[in-house]
DNA sequence: GCAATACGGTAACAATTGTTACATAGGTTC
DNA sequence: GAACCTATGTAACAATTGTTACCGTATTGC
């Protein structure tokens, strides 16, 4: 597991500390689709992504969705940090975007490595800047954009983290993303193709123009 | 000021750290409708919240904005604090909402008493969490309410903010707060009026029944 | 007092988004 | 292949929000 945290963390680490990673924490591997956190669960370890993406969603109490943000490699999870220090409960959702490798850090060292470890203490407030502003930039695309750019933007972000033109999701799935309707997500995708910019297929949607 | 830095800030920091805070920190004091932070601006010194109440805001390239939270005695704000470490640009708007104190810390101390006081380390976390939390509470009123329900948080809010139930603000500067136009805000105040919610004169705002 | 400005009420209309209903096509199971 | 399920297309309509325009009334500055 070593060299597996020494690819993805070294850069960020010092030895010192990615030794006591390699000691005290647990691999974890998950299959795509994979509920790893949700709501109103209690938090015991810390995730640091090694590989593949996670997708973080606010859920509201009628089950309604939305999606925050995407974590990938190098990424930790923002809200588990502050639930793991705060000993809160968690506010949110988190699902496997893509198959993923993880290495889970006990709670316990935590506060210890963050007295501890310069490293890990710019990489925690990093982690939490970044969270925040993703958070805010969440923020920008509910407030200011519109549907059909709330979409494309979704869309862009989706091949991004996958790495692929193609997005092999149903329009009904987007639309919990979004939080909109599947008849709304459709008319609009009709849109865009009828605009050159996606090609649609049963289960498909290939990017062809940014 | 020491003895308001106590009075303020006492049952957080240690004795030691509140020494320190009372050597290198300035006093501020700003009158209501000061703007204290603007996007794209450098920030140098990290504010303490003494009394008052600050609004942050987001806001777009256009002019557009809208209302993130309110920060209160006892509140840092997160945006700030990453700046200042991680020296980014700011993200967002700071407007003094009331009248308020506040005191201000020199960017320099940030990683020193992280590493030295718990109690710092405590605080900044416990910080992070609760703008995360407000700012997905945020997007929860944005993606799941409707404007109706949107604007009776804002004047609930702003009620337990200034503490009377009398909210001196025109229309028009409700809708920047919550990226609407003024005519959509004097038809529901109007609505709420009706239902016996609020009372309204020009420039104030009576909530009459919560 | 008078003019200028700011504030709020209202109507009419446009644009966007949400909802319901139903049709059609692809894929699966047996 | 028949029956079934899932995904998508589309129309018609409702609800919400945004826009423009105009009016009357307070407030301010002179």
């Amino acid at each position: 597991m070593i060299q597996e945290i020494k690819n993805n963390y070294g850069h960020l680490f010092e030895e010192e500390l990615l030794q006591e990673i390699n000691n005290v924490a647990t691999f974890k591997e998950v299959p795509e689709g994979f509920e790893l956190i949700r709501p109103g669960s209690y938090i015991t370890a810390m995730p640091l992504i090694l590989n593949g993406a996670i997708k973080i969603l606010r859920g509201d109490t009628d089950g309604d969705e939305l999606l925050l943000y995407f974590l990938e490699r190098g990424d930790t999870c923002a809200m588990t940090l502050s639930c793991c220090l705060g000993h809160h409960k968690s506010e949110i959702k988190a699902v496997a975007e893509t198959n993923a490798r993880l290495v889970m850090i006990p709670v316990e060292k935590m506060e210890e490595w963050t007295a501890k470890y310069k490293s890990w203490r710019a990489f925690v407030f990093e982690s939490y800047h970044k969270r925040l502003i993703e958070a805010i930039e969440t923020i920008d695309s509910i407030a200011f954009l519109k549907m059909d750019d709330r979409l494309l933007k979704y869309l862009k972000d989706k091949t991004k983290i996958n790495q692929t033109n193609i997005i092999n999701n149903t329009h009904q799935q987007i639309a919990y993303d979004l939080h909109t309707s599947r008849v709304v997500i459709s008319r609009l995708l009709k849109k865009l193709e009828q605009n050159g910019i996606v090609k649609l297929n049963r289960n498909t949607i290939e990017i062809v123009h940014f």
